[in-house]
RNA sequence: GGCGGAGUAGCUCAGCGGUAGAGCAGCGGAAUCAUAAUCCGUAGGUCGGGGGUUCGAAUCCCUCCUCCGCUACCA
């Protein structure tokens, strides 16, 4: 037997300058989907998320509270590692840039960009904003502040290099090598034209701050944020040990998520620095939306900024998950509203696909002794709904693989309608008295379609979906994608079903 | 200024050379197994404006208008 495949996907390491939000739960939230669903398609699966915790706004933020960054940081940082519960993610490691661990690798990159003469000391004069932690141009600024309102101040210091400028044309053969490096295409685009519009080398420490890891051999030094932070997705594989186990196995990554804010950062510098470091590139950045409240834009000043915590507690958790993730195409930018929400609630969730299952489960309580009914002979029909089921993981593949998360959640939802106009096209509860038999086949065929579809929405509601496969009775073992389709392990006739219970109620008008 | 994308039913969008589509909302009906949940029927919208190519254009070309993203520059 061949070893299984594997598949890496991280979200971006979190600013701890800021509590989480629902940017940061969507992110996770995606990475989350695509990790679980990579799970039960049999493939050995590493998620990695955490939190970015050093630089000058950390410190100052740190000063501003009265603590040293340390246990400012480690404050910040647990209520990241607290979302994981809240939203049910299924991280398998997470990291902080404060750890010994990612301290070693990024001085050991480090030393590696040095080595390979990647890395110069020069001097830095320029503007600089501590809150966008990006330097500008002086033809950048608009009356005295960066492009985007941020405040700036002049610096002027010794400051190591990164040759950036010799990669442009090694990152444009790149780019076009690997087409789909960068999803969606428009970002894609985005990130060619910029390349194409010329690189210059790229400051990567500083002196006038002390909260970062020091440049190797020049303690003044601070190594630049992003060149730190960027690092984790390898040093959380145990880089620089290249030999290990973590690494060998998962890099390079398969995924990247990250919010378009950072496109940059993960499509351009991220691979000139490994390319310069002679380490193979991830293999894909997929930059989604973000999510507007209402209509308006987001903002701590405006006071709308919405928290994942209240929304798991006012909706619920599974009800929140696949709302974010069916709500809008994944790339695209959102709007979160209340109204929207009830109706996926009560139209997606409570009625097309909680119905659908309560409906049948209870013709199977109250006609066939509460068992897996025996079927028939089956009909065109029943075939014909069983081959969508049996057809659905292939397309919900596609999907995931271009990260169409929107996309499957459709097609999912396509099962679930057949399932609804095949209930009321054979009207089992017209055959009870007519045709006790054909009932059986016709209640066996549903069944056995809302199995598939259990286990097919585990990776987006996962607690429903389980709380659904209970009362199938299936088995852990067998709620996994190789138990699908034609050659997998269909619901045993006879089997005893606990009795039927709502998995998705419906949001009530308080 | 440059590059890219978008303007299609009330809303969100798909279609991308061959007699205008989906979901949601709305309207009418059927059914009654079920969380009053389902199913069926119903969309008369100059496909942003104008011009062109074609037997035929949301669909190709030109032009204009509006919006969005990236980027540059002037000051």
């Amino acid at each position: 037997m061949s070893a299984p495949e594997t598949y890496y996907v991280t979200t971006p390491i979190y600013y701890v300058n800021d509590s989480p939000h629902i940017g940061h739960a969507y992110t996770t939230l995606a990475c989350d989907v695509l990790a679980r669903f990579m799970r039960l398609d049999g493939r050995r699966v590493r998620f990695l998320t955490g939190t970015d915790e050093h630089g000058q706004k950390v410190e100052k933020a740190a000063g501003e509270a009265g603590l040293d960054p340390q246990t400012f940081t480690d404050r910040v940082s647990r209520r990241f590692r607290e979302l994981l519960e809240v939203m049910d993610f299924s991280a398998d490691d997470f990291i902080r840039t404060t750890e010994p661990r990612h301290v070693r690798a990024v001085q050991a990159l480090w030393r590696k960009l040095v080595e390979r003469d990647q890395i110069y000391l020069g001097k830095y004069a320029g503007w600089y904003s501590v809150r966008d932690e990006s330097y500008y141009a002086e033809s950048d600024l608009v009356e005295g502040r960066a492009p985007t309102g941020a405040p700036v101040e002049w610096v002027e210091e010794p400051s190591y290099f990164f040759r950036l400028s010799a990669w442009q044309e090694p990152l444009l053969e790149f780019y076009e090598r690997h087409p789909d490096f960068v999803l969606p295409q428009s970002r894609y685009n985005e990130v060619v034209s910029f390349v194409r519009g010329g690189l210059t080398d790229l400051s990567v420490s500083r002196t006038t701050f002390r909260w970062g890891i020091p440049v190797p051999d020049d303690p003044d030094h601070v190594i630049y944020v992003w060149l730190d932070a960027l690092t984790n997705y390898i040093s959380a594989l145990g880089y620089p040990d290249t030999g290990s186990e973590l690494y060998r196995r998962f890099w390079p990554a398969d995924l990247h998520v990250i919010g378009k804010d950072i496109l940059r950062f993960h499509a351009v510098y991220w691979p000139a620095f490994l390319l310069a470091a002679g380490i193979e590139p991830p293999r894909r950045v997929f930059a989604h939306g973000w999510w507007t409240n209402e209509g308006q834009k987001i903002s701590k000043s405006l006071g709308n900024v919405i928290d994942p915590r209240v929304l798991v507690e006012t909706y619920g958790r599974d009800q929140t998950r696949y709302f974010l993730l069916r709500e809008v195409p994944f790339g695209q930018d959102g709007d979160f509203r209340h109204e929207a929400m009830v109706r996926r609630i009560n139209h997606d969730l409570a009625n097309d696909y909680g119905n659908l299952a309560q409906r049948v489960l209870s013709m199977i309580a109250r006609n066939c002794d509460g068992r897996v009914p025996e079927p028939g002979p089956l009909a065109a029909e029943d075939r014909a709904l069983l081959d969508h089921a049996h057809a659905l993981l292939p397309a919900l593949r596609e999907a995931i693989g271009v990260q169409a998360l929107h996309r499957a959640l459709e097609l999912i939802w396509e099962l679930i309608g057949a399932a609804n106009r095949y209930v009321d096209a054979q009207a089992p509860w017209a055959l009870r008295k007519s045709d006790p038999g054909r009932m059986r086949t016709v209640l066996w065929t549903l069944a056995e379609t809302i199995r598939h579809v259990a286990v097919l929405t585990r990776p987006f509601v996962p607690a429903a979906s389980d709380r659904l496969l209970d009362q199938l009775a299936v088995p852990e073992t067998d709620r996994v994608f190789a138990a699908l389709g034609a050659g997998g392990r269909p619901l045993l006739p006879g089997t005893a079903l606990p009795h039927p219970r709502g998995v998705f109620p419906r949001w009530q008008q308080e």
